[in-house]
DNA sequence: GTGAAAGCGCTAACAC
DNA sequence: GTGTTAGCGCTTTCAC
């Protein structure tokens, strides 16, 4: 810059000026300055900027993964967004809740000049990572437990998986079984749910099936809960999971739905491709994405209020779900 | 810094001597900076130390998209090696190729301090967006048209459809018909392995079927194909369009792979959950990711050669391939 | 080994 | 409007 400003005959504040267009500069030495800039082909130095202006544009996402559906989705959402109002993002990924990965993955983020930090806690490693940020910046967690302290946007999971739960009731199944995936701690919003249907309604609950982010986990739930006959309907906590149990289900001689219901959750894109297609709750995770910008953006600029943000996840129901067959349901369910 | 110089009566520079490990430090000293960078939960500020030295330790990675499969796990692999060797990762999504759109994407994160630019030209706005990368800068682009003068890290797609096709012409079938996903140029590489198979083995080459990314397309795809009787393989630009596919050819009555033998590409997670499983290439895209990083890397620490790095994807037969129904092949293929 | 001094390339604050 | 003077927070000479 100090050769921009050699060469068109001024200061480099005014370079600066007509830079960043921060106050006015006249008309000559304007065209002066663009003229050196043009011909040496000088390109401002981000780095020396960001470190004279303190006033970073770059938001950081923490997450425990990135590539899983609505881990992806979201960040999409909070990327688009970002991008629109002329802020970076940048992607931190915590691999578990381990202390020296979450150190570790956290320290060359926190290291950066940042603007904000999105905390994604579906899973216990995003919620480890939200400990770890300084405090005094701007942060707004996505899903998770409830938090007291910092701004939250979530989708309302429990009360959809109330309703999914009770549509299978109304099919009338004696009770429902539960395939849950990794949750940010003990009873995720749609284990509550499922739960919550159930004990209002008087039924039985069953142990609850862990499986993990693959669908291959959940065929070998499939292959489980097809040779207990007490059980005639499941709901699972994604539909990538309720896939892998349709899956299993028919590797042991099941059909979906003349034997078992099974309804996912989050409307997978490939969710209504499938056969039979899933009925499922559909989860707006771009839209979580955008709002919790919208939050940490308020904070940026000052709001100090710790905010709350809900949207209510909408069935979709389709072939997945039937009456029970009673030449199934006829065993004793286990309760759990 | 300097708060911890004077907690732990020292200078900055020994501060940064212990920081660093650029210069020895006597363990008392050391240990009372170490105390002090504890007591005060320092973190050194990456920007400051960037300009002092030239290197940021942040890449950009630019796509047009990051929550399609293969995107999403090639930027997980970026991430994975990124973060160990201590670098952060950016995102920028390039929602098309138009100039405007480009521009304004680009201009955020070529404002940021990168140590260097991976583009993914898995479609037409990542080979836009690379086109805006600052001269000098390290760059390296992922799959795409191949690049003369960039580094770049490939997946042999053309070779593995080449197979593919090959694999279906052996069991019988007079010809493959292809369905195509939105490339970076005329024509991509899976295209062109299943044009060169045809051609190999003097086959007629039908017309090329266009999906989106949505496997919704594929559906619209299926039904049209089982509509003209003259096809009877299909070979699919990815396994979400695959699923759609089939699930078009079952809603008209077609059963795969007794009516139609369908292959996708990608290998999915859900691929092998697929009723029927599905025969696909298998695509290492977090290694893909992986291996960029490291041609990055090279350029970062001053390898001027340009690098290219290939890997072939690997077949996985599973059983929505098998012999054409004669009673359907017998019409004449229309020739593309 | 360690501290003082001098930048890295830019913008902000202040005079003029 | 425009130049001068100070930093931003760190690393790097260079003496000691």
């Amino acid at each position: 810059m100090a050769n921009v400003a050699a060469r068109a005959g001024v200061s480099t504040p005014t370079v600066s000026r007509v830079l960043t267009g921060a106050a006015p500069v006249s008309p000559a030495k304007r065209a002066a300055v663009e003229a050196a800039i043009a011909e040496l082909k000088f390109t401002p130095n981000a780095v020396a900027r960001a470190l004279a202006t303190g006033q970073p544009r770059v938001i950081a996402v923490v997450a425990g993964n990135t590539s899983r559906y609505g881990y992806a989705e979201t960040i999409r959402g909070i990327e688009e967004t970002a991008r629109e109002d002329g802020y970076t993002v940048m992607i931190t990924v915590v691999e578990s809740g381990e202390d020296a990965v979450v150190d570790h993955a956290m320290a060359a983020t926190i290291a950066q000049p940042l603007a904000g930090v999105i905390a994604l806690k579906f899973d216990s490693a995003g919620a480890a990572a939200l400990r770890r940020v300084p405090p005094g910046t701007a942060l707004v967690a996505i899903s998770g437990a409830r938090e007291r302290s910092v701004s939250q946007a979530i989708l309302d999971e429990a009360g959809a998986a109330e309703e999914l739960t009770e549509l299978l009731l109304a099919h009338g199944h004696r009770t429902v079984s539960h395939v849950r995936v990794p949750a940010s701690r003990g009873e995720d919003g749609r284990t509550m749910g499922w739960r919550r249907a159930l004990q209002n309604a008087g039924r039985p609950i069953p142990e609850v099936f862990e499986a993990t982010w693959e669908p291959r986990s959940g065929e070998a739930i499939g292959r489980l809960i097809a040779l207990d006959r007490s059980i005639t309907a499941v709901l699972c906590g994604n539909d990538e999971i309720a896939m892998g149990v349709i899956r299993g289900l028919l590797v042991e001689g099941c059909t979906v739905p003349r034997d078992v219901s099974v309804v996912g959750f989050d409307d997978h894109p490939l969710a209504e491709m499938w056969s039979p297609p899933l009925t499922t709750a559909h989860q707006d995770f771009a839209g979580l994405g955008r709002r919790s910008f919208g939050l940490l953006k308020q904070q940026i600029e000052g709001v100090r209020d710790v905010q709350f943000s809900s949207a209510r996840p909408t069935l979709v129901v389709r072939g997945s779900v039937g009456a029970p067959n009673t030449a199934r349901g006829a065993a004793e369910p286990r309760d759990g």
